[in-house]
DNA sequence: CTCCGTTGTAATCATTATAGTTACATCAAA
DNA sequence: TTTGATGTAACTATAATGATTACAACGGAG
């Protein structure tokens, strides 16, 4: 299992347009630097748009930051894009038998630690901004 | 997306075996608390015993813990029953463009972030015991 | 030694998510 | 009005998951 690759791709997305900022992308240029489909691009930027991270500008294309980068964290790329919902990581069998005593209850016992795991996994995301991110970028682009 | 109901399953499991310990537990009645086939309770047990968790009994059936409760961690029983490679819970899209200055460099940048969240998210698991669980599961079926 | 219930495992199937692709209506600027 | 871009539906291929059937292999009870 892996989550889908509409996260990072939407990471790829938004430090193009923050990088590239005096060019005018399209979904055309960026899928070329993401090696796909241009129909895919347009997915995502749908849902980053949705999220009220980016402006996209129909007619003659472009794309811009509708936010500060310092203002954006990986949580809010990860959340705008839907790869993981949310408090469900794991994934819990359905309708284990109530009869049994284990199974009436292990769910329960075992949800509170799972919760704890994926919050930890997010808060990583959480404490990372794309700011940061693209510092890192530039500076090894720039080497 | 989620993490295979195998993990979630396995941990039932588990629990099963060390809470009835005088009972000679068959994959039919595994199954029937869990709410799922036999065949995909063994096959789930079939992982746990090539990880050297369990021992299981042939020809008359039954199941017994290879390692005392509080020696097996949450972790270890995600590994063994192989639901996120190691290392790779986020998805990469495969050969971004080399000739573009962000294609190149982008992924080495998210992947340190990346590995930090995966490895957060297993932290947790990893300081959980079976013991810690099935404490709390006795206590809440005890009441 | 044979019988019987159990495990181990292959094979098949339905369902779902992902990602790619084509097609085309819609839009906005020149 | 033309042109090139976006938005989105529709379809496809691929893969993972989980359920199910079938059956060989095993091992204890009689």
């Amino acid at each position: 299992m892996k989550i889908s690759s509409r996260f990072t791709v939407a990471v790829h997305i938004l430090s193009l347009v923050s990088i590239e900022r005096d060019t005018r992308l399209t979904s055309e240029f960026i899928a070329e630097s993401v090696n796909t489909n241009a129909v895919v691009i347009r997915r995502v930027m749908g849902k980053l748009k949705n999220a009220g991270l980016i402006e996209i500008y129909r007619g003659q294309g472009g794309v811009e930051l509708r936010k500060p980068l310092d203002q954006i964290t990986l949580l809010e790329i990860y959340q705008a894009v839907d790869v993981v919902e949310e408090g469900e990581l794991f994934q819990f069998h359905q309708n284990p038998n109530p009869n049994c005593q284990v199974g009436a209850n292990i769910q329960d016992v075992l949800e509170l630690i799972l919760l704890k795991a994926q919050n930890a996994m997010e808060s990583v995301l959480n404490e990372v901004t794309l700011e940061e991110l693209v510092t890192v970028l530039s500076k090894k682009i720039g080497s």
